[in-house]
DNA sequence: AATGAATGAGTTTTCATTCAT
DNA sequence: AATGAATGAAAACTCATTCAT
């Protein structure tokens, strides 16, 4: 009713586009994404099909966004680039390490909407890229952290780092709340602290 | 004369059954379950879709077919129970990380959808019991050898072998043959066999 | 400007759903149930199968709601309830029946697939109730008509009454236009009027 | 193993197609005509579907020859011809009311197919002409009964009987073993035996 | 004479996407 | 900007009928 400045609707817009991402992830995680509907992305948002028609051009697209969305949180760490320049190699693989965990913890679905798509990887394939893309990342940035703790193997420490990060959310969501992951998580940073260097 | 020697026809069911199951697991594995229909694995195994539901009574029974068939060739050893009997604890360790290292280069869907099966494990309930039992077995037995090596947290150690390994093999999936597989496979049987006792 | 007036869309939805429930019946009591398909139940009303289904959750709902629509016209009187106080019980019976007949005459159908239904009654469990409780509240009824008549058996010549109005139905869909609707009428009519009382 | 004459072979064709016929009606009747599948009533005949379709041309063809079956053993009196001699009109309509009585009683599924085929008469062609003239037939003959015992209108008498009887058996499939069939039947063979002449 | 494997058209139902209002 | 009615293609599943053996 009150006019509006283009500027706040542009802003609105923004919003609402996260609102209807950050809905559509939780859907896609927790019931798959053939089994979550429009409709349901629809009535979750509280918006009509038609206008979520207008945010996104059709469900791929929307997933893909998604994907970044989830992406984005999952490997985004609590520290601002001036703490890290502070923080040694090895207390920086602690972060990540503990990073993974909590959002493991705190936000189950981004884990399993990840990885059942990285595993599915073909058979979308725009979703391929981006996928992968962030693995090969991922462990780009371990694998130079190991180097520079000067690791003998570094390439193949970081691939068994991530390995261990991505089983350990498979694990979790086939055993359930009976699953040890606090104390998984000491054993493996135990592991890594304790290592020479 | 006769109706045509019966023995033969139950064998022809019998490998026809398996020629199915196999089929279909491949499509699920690298499609995805809701990713594949009936008409496609009728037109893979090449045969009617009425003829396929004289096989299977509906498309979530042969998906636990297909998990069947999958756990059984991925978990089961090249060895006898007597070659088992003469191994060392050690050795058998470093039989079923090799087993595990064989099948995901020789039948990469197996893996694929077994996996895939556990992280969406609630979604469909038929399903849910038969996975997270072999995944309980799996990390039991893992758990015995480390109690017999003497391994001072057996359960630990058993979660993060059997997290590795499925983490493996997500890799694997991501990053296709520019994966070193062997290279990690060495490396792991290697710090396994280095392990004092 | 506003999204189209809300009264006018939820009124049309409900002119649109009658329409679907008295084709669909028209289709249901002609061809039977089972011989009648959602597609064609679509094609009479000239909408697309998946619009039929924003109406209906399924095709028993519809036969449901088919049975309630039938079950309502084929007992209303045209009387009002002030109308029916000032009658004697021998006028209602006479209302009653003649209100049978004009059904018979005029909507065929409903009459055939309620006999249908009521036959068949058990072969779709959620039809049962429906059927068996019109028949139980009809029976009734006119059993206490029939008592107020002072009749010497009234639960008795209440069947023999519903047993002859469900039997000449069935007659007028066999013997077709053939049939002495009218003059079985009058004699029925007739023959309670002599009663006695 | 043993040879066969030819008229043995006949003869064993015949019963087995008398099989087929009364196992089918007993399909048709309880589950209904298209909820009864040839798989099914091979499988309650103990037959492949093959040899079946020797006996039959095509499922249509079966359902006539049931109802052939269904409206014989129907409408059959337990009376010899010289027996139905000796007897007044008035008799031989307590006969044909009884036997009607007794056929609902022991087997129910007569009457439940024949109606239930009565009314959808139009729906299945080959049907219509069969079912008719039976109801034709059992008018006349109740009609010349009538005639006989000089009733005033017989025409009208003889639909109200065929009327009461078909309504009778409606109820009985609708009300169950609640219905008070033995004492309608009294009343109503009372009615007749009543009536002057 | 007898079997049941095999087919394919048909059925119910769902859902991404478009469009009039 | 916003709605949800409307579509149509595709999915799972069934079954009468045929045919090689």
């Amino acid at each position: 009713m009150s006019p509006r400045t283009e500027k706040q609707l542009a802003e609105h817009r923004t919003a609402k586009r996260e609102q209807i991402v950050s809905d559509a992830l939780f859907l896609f995680a927790t019931r798959g994404y053939f089994n979550t509907s429009i409709s349901d992305i629809a009535k979750e948002v509280k918006m009509s099909k038609g206008l979520l028609y207008s945010y996104f051009e059709n469900k791929e697209q929307l997933l893909n966004a998604a994907i970044d969305f989830a992406l984005k949180e999952a490997t985004e760490l609590n520290l601002t680039e001036d703490q890290l320049k502070e923080l040694t190699p090895k207390e920086i693989i602690k972060e990540i390490i503990e990073g993974f965990f909590t959002v493991l913890e705190e936000k189950k679905e981004l884990w399993s909407l990840i990885v059942s798509l990285a595993i599915h990887v073909g058979s979308i394939p725009s979703v391929h890229t981006t996928i992968s893309k962030v693995y090969k990342d991922l462990t780009l940035q371990l694998q130079e952290l190991f180097v520079s703790m000067g690791h003998p193997d570094p390439e193949n420490e970081a691939f068994k780092l991530g390995a261990l990060i991505d089983g350990i959310g498979i694990q979790y969501m086939v055993f359930g709340e009976s699953y040890p992951l606090r104390k998984i998580k000491e054993n493996i940073i135990n592991g890594y602290m304790n290592q020479k260097k």
